[in-house]
DNA sequence: CTCACTCTGAAAAATTCTTTTCATGACAGT
DNA sequence: ACTGTCATGAAAAGAATTTTTCAGAGTGAG
């Protein structure tokens, strides 16, 4: 490399006196508006500044580059470094752990997978669906794969806190004709279903739709086949430096789905606790009598 | 101009679920580390994405533009955008949220409470857990409470396919008293305990202890009474922008421990993990993807 | 199993970009 | 005025990039 470590600008500058004419009017050009105006073509640029091709190359040969390939290289890497830096940069995690710890690893891992998550996710989607969840005439019905069932039980267990006509369908597929036969338009049908997709769940999901139930899809970057028949779908990034997939974002989508529920609803919700606390203080008694 | 005053980011996704395969490993590409990534020609991003360049000229059409230089001239623009205005990185989080979204507010939150826990968790404890964990001679026996049972299922079905002498214990506390029974020194009892501690889970803890069984305690920062009867305890920053508590960062923990007792024996779970392939394809519960 | 279909990348064709060549013109010194 | 030097861009040559074509692989329906 011709040029280490100092930026095209630098170079530009350093140079500047030993240029002509056209050259001082072809480095201005690129000088203003630094680096972006020398992301196009070679043509592009020597138009923008009102110079000719061979003027572009023989400056960018006398700055000490190889080529206009090679110049354009290096002020794409500066492009990257001044526009990937920001947040991403916290101070080592866990203090007293190694940087190639397991939990530092992971850490890294999830927070690129939230960062990833949260740019893909549209807010539009994410308050349309929480809207949907919070409209009491419709029923829910939850369900998960073999994984992600837990997450399926976790959603559906705040749920039903916060509001009635929550259900959650068994991992076993054979009970689930008997909640689509239930299904009325409007109903929801919340699917977890990420990578080794589940032929069961798109099975579902068709019967729902036909049974006028919408559908709302927690997936991961690849979309699970059932996306076709969903109404949302949230694509959550999954990979960790595991065998296994990460569920974390996923969950942190749902723990916000459930305040935004239940933020929307509050004092019905109130209600609702206030009455299942006293019904946990209850069964307890009888425990304590029995 | 085909797309107007839409960013090249939001026109993948919105196309995303009518990408082929090739097309989404491409999309995938392109988004990570985006927009810098799109930055070169046509040969570049294709050989960087593993595809050919004729998936990259279909897909940039399929999206709507003209070819490959109008969809890269859309991206130069954007990289101008961002460049030129340094307040529109930090919110590069969730697109066009305000930054009082609840997804930017929990995001926040999550990252924080990640920080706290891990700089509050020993890796010394982490890797001794870790070896308890994957140390077959010992069964090991999972429970949670009522919002904390999930965690617990999602551990227990992850361990059972990783190791034998696993057993998830129910939610419903009579038949505690069984497993119980069967508890050898040695034995190790994973519980998932945070406030609104469960009365019942200290006695099932102090009984396990009775039989001579090790007990691992998943719990927040204020710490169950159980603590005082477990070998191993982690702490985790449960606190959310919410009425309920955040078992994001719980899943972490256990997800990453996962990964660490996985990664110990991970021969032997390998054959475990082929061994359920087969058993799986036989009932074809599961589907190869596409 | 067969057939129709879609997806995919190799290779060719078309296009655009980059570099080189070269003629012109400006200018300084003789 | 003449000559040599240099700067400059038009245009050609050379290299790439981009697009199109096409055949094989894979998939799903019947």
């Amino acid at each position: 490399m011709t040029v280490a470590s100092k930026t095209v600008s630098d170079v530009i500058h350093s140079h500047f006196g030993a240029l002509t004419r056209a050259e001082k009017q072809l480095a201005e050009s690129l000088l203003d508006n630094y680096p972006v105006s020398g992301l196009g073509s070679i043509t592009t640029i020597a138009e923008n500044a009102g110079v000719s091709t061979p003027t572009v190359v023989r400056m960018v040969q006398k700055l000490g580059f190889k080529g206009y390939p090679d110049f354009q290289a290096h002020l794409h890497q500066e492009v990257e470094a001044t526009i990937s830096n920001p947040i991403a940069k916290h101070d080592r995690w866990a203090t007293n752990a190694p940087g190639t710890h397991i939990l530092n690893r992971f850490a890294d891992a999830i927070i690129g997978n939230l960062r990833q998550t949260l740019t893909g996710v549209d807010t539009a989607t994410f308050d349309s669906v929480a809207q949907l969840l919070s409209d009491r005439k419709r029923s829910l019905y939850f369900v998960g794969g073999r994984i992600t069932g837990a997450l399926a039980e976790y959603f559906f267990t705040h749920m039903q806190v916060i509001r009635p006509n929550t259900a959650l369908l068994s991992a076993n597929s054979s009970s689930w004709p008997q909640y689509v036969l239930n299904m009325s338009p409007g109903d929801l049908l919340i699917i977890f279903d990420i990578r080794r997709y589940e032929q069961e769940l798109v099975s579902l999901a068709t019967a729902a739709s036909k049974s006028g139930a919408e559908i709302i899809l927690f997936t991961d970057q690849w979309a699970s086949p059932a996306a076709k028949l969903a109404k949302h779908t949230f694509r959550v990034q999954i990979e960790a430096p595991s065998a296994w997939d990460s569920s974390v974002v996923t969950l942190f989508i749902v723990e916000a789905l459930i305040e935004a529920v239940q933020n929307s609803t509050w004092d019905e919700t109130k209600e609702r606790m206030k009455t299942l606390e006293g019904l946990f203080e209850q069964t307890r008694l009888f425990r304590k009598l029995g």
